[in-house]
DNA sequence: GATGAATGAGACTTCATTCAT
DNA sequence: GATGAATGAAGTCTCATTCAT
């Protein structure tokens, strides 16, 4: 839900509030930012956050709704409709999330990886149901996924399975995200998108394309 | 650090209540689990867990290592001693994570992942040294499989530089305990098995043997 | 800072949990009470009293100020104000010190001396900032006290330095306090009110005149 | 009690532990410091003190007695050993309190005035007993600053009831002690001797002597 | 629509003390 | 005579949440 003007005031608060939320949670975790600290972060009153979110945990819940909205918007949905050839299309995706860490990255000297992962992974047990949130991105992830598989597959010689090879793509997509926070590191974005290509069938293809491509 | 006859007490009472807090975090997270938890879980008193952890900071170190030692030992070493081959090296790896998730999940109806990557992303952020000493035992990870992917390049023709084939196995390996928790599914590290082994060019290999297949 | 009218509702209960702070930290130590005994006896919540204090030892520093205000008030100015003559204000600041302690010792059979000796004797090395504070209190009185002398060299043949009297007499009143609280007895004040009026040169005067003596 | 070759081991234990908690509680105070900190300081185990004290408390009247006995000797009784004149006495006992505190000064560059009283004020309400035993203690110091009271008016034509010049004295001596803690600063313990000298007549006395006198 | 103030529950941590060897 | 190990109670502090304005 990004915040736009044709909202109402108590709706800019509140998606506000969840921006904000988003961005602390990813930075650090869930449990360590009170709501106190989002209260602060996004200057609104702590009984303000309570005025639109029942409890911390619904909170959580808008959290992950807006970082999954996000994603699929700004890494997927945006690289489908700039390009059509399935390896445009990945290497895109790998090149916004690849670019957005380096920034972030530049500026605080650390890399958060996927929003989604981290709630999902530190919440997953205590609200299941937010883990099942979770799953339904991802699953929507996967299927964009399959799509760029089926679509290389026609294009090379490849004849892996679609569904298969746009698990292992979803797979290195989320080993991409760890390894990249765990390491410190967003290179390892770059890594595991280079090997998504190649898994695609496209090695060649430069998620940087060094300025002349042929 | 495994619990054996030559420990003092206290070495004993210290390495169960790591035992006792490593499960506990992986099945929750950490801040979700009170140091009071643990010590009624590890049936201790909690001032006994102050005598020997400075801080529950401090017990989250004990329990990294721990799991890092655990895992490198059950799931690699093991591995590496029992088969010579690559293939069946990467096999048995992944056999064993999978069985092991899969009684999990028999048992309690759930999947956790891995619990090295569950604590670095949680804490990472709060605590720079514990992301640190995660990343050393996937350094140690790494190491492993890019032993697995050189010597499967001498037995096949691939050809892929072992680094970067190490690097791809082990994000891979990521993304099967990530997306098996967040699907809570322990199916997905079968289906990343099979991705890896196929990257290393034994696509054929079968993770769980049907017993002797012709 | 006392409790008026004009403070906010939040001021009032802050000034309110100094207040009472003050009275326990005096009739028996700051470490014996805790933040919880504050709490029920000022009858807030525990939290509201962090709400107000970052910590106990900022209670502390709030507390000594406190009691540096109210001594210098109740004890010095208000003597001041009342009489002009240096053996007046003297008998004075001694006979409210000697009535008060007087009182309490009537309702509670015990003596409390000074509350800032109190806490600083106790807190001085864990937190030097408050034994500057209260030296900074005790600073001022002296100052009071080198006016007495200074006043009362004038008044008769006494030709000590007043900066040396001064300090005597500062060291008497904490004599008066520290005895009169070990020994459990009020009368300790008016033994070093009188030698305090000896040494200004007036050692017929009486802290407590019998009404018209000859 | 001192430690001394006649000792059984046990004695001398018991009477290490004394002195270690006797300084650890005047360099801080009594809740300040923990049995854990006496026992490590002390160099014993934890569950050694408590074979030779019933409890914290009575660890804290053992403490108040060795500081009432060392203060009674190294200050007083030495004092009055080696002089035989009222002023020279008294000098000799601010010389040797003023002297000790400058070698801590020098040291650790703090002041901690008086151990007894520091116990007392601290402790007195919670152990009415041991405020009775510090009382005790300063009666003696009473007794003998009377004494040297008594001679200085046989000497000198001052006339004050010695009784009364011996409180005031005492009271000087406690207002030196605690001044010169929270001021920090151990020429208050001079300032309050060349006072007690002046007021037994003796103004001309020097505490410190420069050397070479008339 | 928003906020200052308040709270109950529970977190982490330390303490004085005891037990078993 | 001494110690390593253990504990119950209590301490400081924070959290998610609600109330009154």
């Amino acid at each position: 839900m990004q915040i736009d003007v044709l909202m109402t005031k108590g709706e800019r608060t509140r998606a506000h509030i969840v921006a904000t939320a988003a961005s602390l949670f990813w930075q650090r975790n869930f449990h360590g930012v009170s709501v106190d600290k989002v209260a602060i972060a996004a200057k609104v009153n702590k009984a303000t956050v309570y005025r639109y979110f029942a409890d911390k945990d619904d909170l959580a819940f808008a959290v992950i709704r807006y970082n999954g909205e996000a994603s699929i918007e700004h890494l997927f949905k945006s690289s489908f409709a700039e390009y059509g050839a399935a390896q445009d299309r990945l290497a895109a995706i790998y090149r916004k999330a690849y670019c957005s860490h380096l920034q972030t990255f530049d500026q605080e000297n650390d890399v958060y990886g996927c929003p989604i992962v981290g709630l999902a992974l530190e919440l997953g047990q205590e609200l299941p149901a937010l883990r099942e949130e979770a799953q339904r991105i991802f699953d929507q992830v996967e299927t964009m996924l399959i799509e760029i598989a089926r679509d290389a597959n026609a294009s090379r010689k490849i004849t892996t399975n679609p569904a298969v090879l746009g698990r292992t793509l979803t797979q290195l997509l989320h080993g991409a995200f760890a390894s990249a926070r765990v390491a410190a590191d967003p290179q390892r974005i770059l890594d595991a998108g280079q090997a998504s290509l190649a898994l695609i069938g496209f090695p060649e293809t430069q998620i940087l394309q060094t300025e002349q491509a042929a």
